[in-house]
DNA sequence: AGAAAAAAGTTGACGTATCAACTAATTTAA
DNA sequence: TTAAATTAGTTGATACGTCAACTTTTTTCT
């Protein structure tokens, strides 16, 4: 989507970061979602993608990493020090940018939008089974 | 995006074509496009990505390939018969698929969606400028 | 006519989305 | 309790979107 260039720019530039280690970032930092299969649920991500972010973050210092001790399947993550700063610094920017957005439309919009995409996901999940 | 699932499905199964494949032909096929800058106009792919989709489809045998005679930098992009008949048979399948999803959203679901797109779009732009 | 700008395509790089096959660990159920 | 199913995560493959650098050809401008 092009809606998301200036996502990536302000990212990219504010932060060094990509678009979906944000959103992993983001919701260490700002939801109670500490692995994989919990990002996976919040915002249904691939977890395969999921996996080779969650490395990249970990290999360029954002995330501490360990395996869940009553659990050796699941991970636990923490962001480091370094992420939290970048995230306390980079949230307002973000939210700077989605209200410019969607102060462009009026509630009848939103909610159109919402509930039709929801219907069209649903009618392609219906004919999906036909095939 | 989820929605494409089917749509790619439907173009996989009955026609061994992509997604993209499948735009480029449908242009080739139902527009008066000849060539990579009259498609990139009409549906402003890139034109990298589309360099290489029409790479694909004259590998497959689905594309003729000239250049211009008169403008040596353009080209004159023709569908084989092969390709002529994979669109009459699949572009009904389409059809029938962009019906069966827009048939479960009213007028003003369509018109809300469209125009809060169109201003979501210009927004971005506008904001862009501020970077 | 000659230099500069623009247009058409090509190629490379990176990020993202999705599907599938796989390992290892845990849960379930016979 | 052991076999089967499920869950967590990894890895590979393919397609797609976007940006950037580059070549070649044509236009534009002076």
């Amino acid at each position: 989507m092009r809606l998301n260039a200036q996502a990536i720019r302000i990212l990219k530039r504010n932060a060094g970061l990509t678009l979906t280690q944000w959103r992993v970032i983001a919701l260490l930092a700002g939801t109670d979602c500490k692995n994989s299969s919990d990002i996976e649920r919040q915002i249904g991500m691939d977890k395969g993608q999921l996996s080779r972010t969650i490395r990249g973050l970990t290999d360029a210092g954002y995330v501490k990493f360990k395996t869940d001790a009553k659990d050796h399947r699941k991970s636990n993550l923490k962001l480091t020090a370094k992420a939290q700063k970048i995230y306390d610094q980079t949230l307002p920017l973000m939210r700077n940018r989605q209200r410019s957005l969607f102060a462009h439309l009026d509630e009848t919009e939103i909610k159109a939008i919402y509930s039709a995409l929801e219907k069209l996901e649903r009618a392609a999940q219906l004919s999906e089974d036909e095939l």
